[in-house]
DNA sequence: CTGAAAGCGCTTACAG
DNA sequence: CTGAAAGCGCTTACAG
């Protein structure tokens, strides 16, 4: 960090003062809003504060305050994921997330981190924030004890994903089991019958271990068992959709449909079948799952599941605001929509 | 704004001295480096502070230095813009600045405002940042005053954005001229001869001007003139690329190819020629500017000029924090490239 | 409705 | 190398 260099005489409440004529506390009590202040004198000082365009200072005041008026968002992934690109899914939710703080009245202090570091003692200790929201991919065992020591030390904090029992924190999430389920009952009906499922299926991702479960209660309630040959390994991105599909491929696994936890996994998965000579969805149907802009632009377009990340940013700062006041607040879980576009397409196309 | 619930406690820097039987101020000095303090006082302290867990309260320390260690991003859109989804562009300039800030030390504040706002009195002035990083699509004419505003006030800003003569802020942009030029002569090389401008091309939207003179250049180099004709007004949305095809086909001009101003413009015009029946590249060439994500897979692949958004991201924060400095900091234009993907190679398809 | 005063938690010149 | 003290620019209880 740098040093400024220096700011010709500031303009403080003190000269406001002086010019409408009252002591710096009614200018300050004023322009709080405060309903203290005689309407005449307000207008004076707001009339002094416009001619010298003054601003308050934000320091001093959450110094005083003993809150910043700012959130703070971690985005957060994996160690082993591509620096250059962000999930779009992540960043749909960014843009959601800073509209929502704005119509609140919160600056927003965003940062990306590697989930090695020590981020959950930053921002909220330092007071440069009132909250945190933590938004990210990233193995959940292995920072749930970060979560659990945000909590301790009082940081007011709430997470994008899974709804679990007995988590230490406050998650709003959309509803994975329900998605997966809904894909899968859509393949189903398609008349596809070897599902295979692109993405980590355990404890360690639960959401994509939400959408494998829903994905199972389908098969099972049609009177299939999940095929844990069928299942392959991805995180969210296209390299590792590519390479899942490679991988059963070369075990020489057969299958008339790819589930995959992501439209990035979806993605790479299509661009792999591709490769190998087969269509989707004429040889395999093909769904993935957070409906990214460029689900729809893909050849074919992408079935996949919406997840409304609008109302999710809402629900987040809202959360956190809640946090913030000190009213306790419960986890939520939001509604997910299939959407059908043509790589899911089977059954027509034979 | 809401009032938090009261914190337990605080932990000062009077508590570490306690702790360390030293003095507050030696704590100050022993936490922001000063070579002053001893050895093994410096020891002492920094155990203390990871005992007790001690951060330096920000908002104390910005409002005894003058600065915040903070810079924002304001990312502004034309107000018709739709609001729920950001140019993938801009996202793409978020993350590379996100990380330049990060690597510099600095915090980034961010937030989305319509132009209209009054957004050229907010951060600086109220001492929340110490610098603005400006980046979005709008009209230049209109913002313009602004920007001098800014500059008059001594807020220190940097501005993705053409370079031009004789304006009020430090620019950092890409080479748009440069960029448009080599797209017209790489569809000219493809044997296009009526090649249409989708996007404004006027002195409102320089960077989309400076890309639509290039064409222009390329063109009468190869001694066509450029046809006004063939010129359609877009904004970089897909719908404006998508009427901005209509309005051509509904004026009965006849092209062999395209060149948008940007790729959500460009995929805006494949769906409208695909809605025509007309084929890219076998009917029409296309090609855009930006190479969002989405570039590479739209169907055909999009050839399109890649702006370097890693590099415009950290000359963005270099340039700044030079300002904030103090430093004489000049406007500088980034090298493209043409990324020659099918959309464009018409000549083989023939 | 208004003013004088204390104090938020630091940083840094000043004196040793 | 260290400490006592002033002060950054506000907000707010207290007294009127």
């Amino acid at each position: 960090m740098v040093q400024p260099v220096r700011e010709k005489n500031k303009i403080t409440s003190f000269d406001i003062a002086h010019r409408a004529g009252v002591s710096q506390s009614t200018v300050s009590r004023a322009l709080r809003g405060s309903p203290l202040v005689n309407e005449e004198t307000r207008r004076r000082i707001q009339a002094a504060v416009e001619e010298l365009n003054y601003k308050v200072d934000k320091n001093a005041s959450s110094l005083r305050r003993k809150h910043s008026g700012t959130l703070a968002l971690l985005l957060f992934e994996d160690p082993t994921a591509d620096e250059s690109h962000i999930n779009p899914f992540f960043l749909s939710m960014l843009g959601s997330i800073t509209r929502a703080c704005a119509q609140e009245g919160y600056d927003l202090l965003v940062s990306f981190q590697q989930l090695s570091h020590d981020w959950h003692a930053d921002y909220a200790d330092t007071k440069k924030a009132d909250g945190i929201i933590l938004l990210g991919y990233g193995d959940y065992l292995a920072y749930r004890d970060k979560l659990r020591k945000l909590a301790e030390q009082g940081t007011r904090s709430v997470r994008w994903g899974a709804v679990l029992p007995d988590q230490p924190d406050v998650s709003i999430g959309c509803d994975n089991h329900a998605g997966g389920r809904m894909v899968t009952e859509h393949l189903l009906a398609q008349g596809c019958r070897r599902i295979a499922f692109l993405g980590e299926a355990s404890t360690h991702y639960p959401e994509f271990f939400a959408r494998y479960l829903g994905y199972a209660e389908a098969l099972e309630q049609a009177g299939l068992a999940a095929d844990q040959a069928l299942q392959a390994d991805a995180e969210s991105t296209e390299r590792s959709g590519y390479e899942a599909v490679e991988t059963l491929l070369a075990r020489g696994e057969r299958f008339d449909a790819v589930f995959a936890a992501s439209d990035l996994i979806a993605i790479g998965a299509l661009q792999a079948l591709n490769a190998r000579g087969l269509q989707v969805p004429r040889d395999v149907a093909l769904a993935g799952f957070d409906d990214i802009p460029m689900a729809s632009f893909v050849n074919p377009p992408l079935t996949t599941v919406l997840q409304d990340t609008q109302q999710a940013g809402r629900l987040l700062v809202d959360a956190l605001l809640r946090l913030i006041r000190g009213e306790v607040v419960e986890s939520a879980m939001l509604p997910v929509t299939l959407k059908v576009r043509r790589s899911s397409l089977w059954k027509q196309e034979r």
